[in-house]
DNA sequence: TAACCTCGAGATCC
DNA sequence: CTCGAGGTTA
């Protein structure tokens, strides 16, 4: 369930009658509040109220692409929730921590960080925290990011993963999952039965890891 | 080159 | 909602 769902009807009350000037302001709503308007009975009302509640724990990406910071949409979002990890940590980053994202470059770093910039919009981020929006990345991975930046080639079957979950775990420890071996490749894992991958690993002086080494590297062992 | 972001236009649905 | 144009990134 989204907020998403508010119509514009609804949302042009709200905003006519002062009761939302800015998104963090949805957070203060009663159901009390809404069923005063029109063509919103107490049922639907009791939803939008339980909705909205609910999108406190959508995760830091989806609060960074709700921000509407230009540039960052989905993608851009995933890629400064999955590096920092929490909002404290994005506010504390400086233009050039952000530039260094794979994925990122200077155009969306400095929307970023114009954004941050801007005190009526750390005065929102703040009132959000206040109304308990969870401001830390769901899932996100404590402590050292063995994988940050790097790229990695899978190949072949792994025991104790399945290809996704390790594509997964990839991800979340802040590396990404590509499909050939060059010379820009840290690290292929070589698991059975792997192909021509391995030999293009060895050729090219690529380190290569087994699944225990993989294992140990993403502390999963 | 390919995936992604923004925005406006037109199609579609209720 | 989908589409295309125009821009960003690697």
């Amino acid at each position: 369930m989204d907020i998403e769902h508010l119509g514009e009807v609804v949302i042009g009350q709200l905003v006519d009658r002062g009761m939302v000037k800015d998104f963090a302001d949805l957070y203060a709503l009663t159901a009390e509040a809404l069923s005063e308007l029109e063509r919103l009975a107490e049922k639907s009302a009791r939803n939008l109220v339980a909705a909205i509640d609910g999108s406190k724990h959508a995760g830091l990406s989806r609060l960074l692409n709700g921000l509407g910071i230009r540039m960052v949409g989905e993608r851009a979002a995933q890629l400064l929730a999955s590096r920092f990890g929490s909002m404290d940590k994005l506010l504390a980053a400086t233009e050039q921590d952000i530039n260094e994202i794979h994925g990122i470059g200077p155009q969306i770093a400095q929307s970023v960080t114009r954004f941050f910039a801007e005190s009526h919009n750390r005065d929102t981020i703040d009132r959000l925290g206040r109304a308990g929006v969870v401001m830390k990345q769901e899932g996100a991975i404590e402590g050292p990011r063995p994988l940050d930046g790097k790229a990695i080639v899978l190949t072949g079957g792994l025991r104790t993963l399945t290809r996704d979950q390790a594509k997964d775990l990839v991800i979340r420890l802040g590396g990404r999952v590509v499909g050939s071996v060059s010379k820009k490749t840290d690290y292929v894992v070589v698991g059975e039965d792997a192909g021509s991958k391995a030999d293009d690993a060895k050729r090219l002086g690529v380190p290569t890891l087994d699944e225990a080494a993989f294992l140990k590297l993403v502390g999963r062992a």
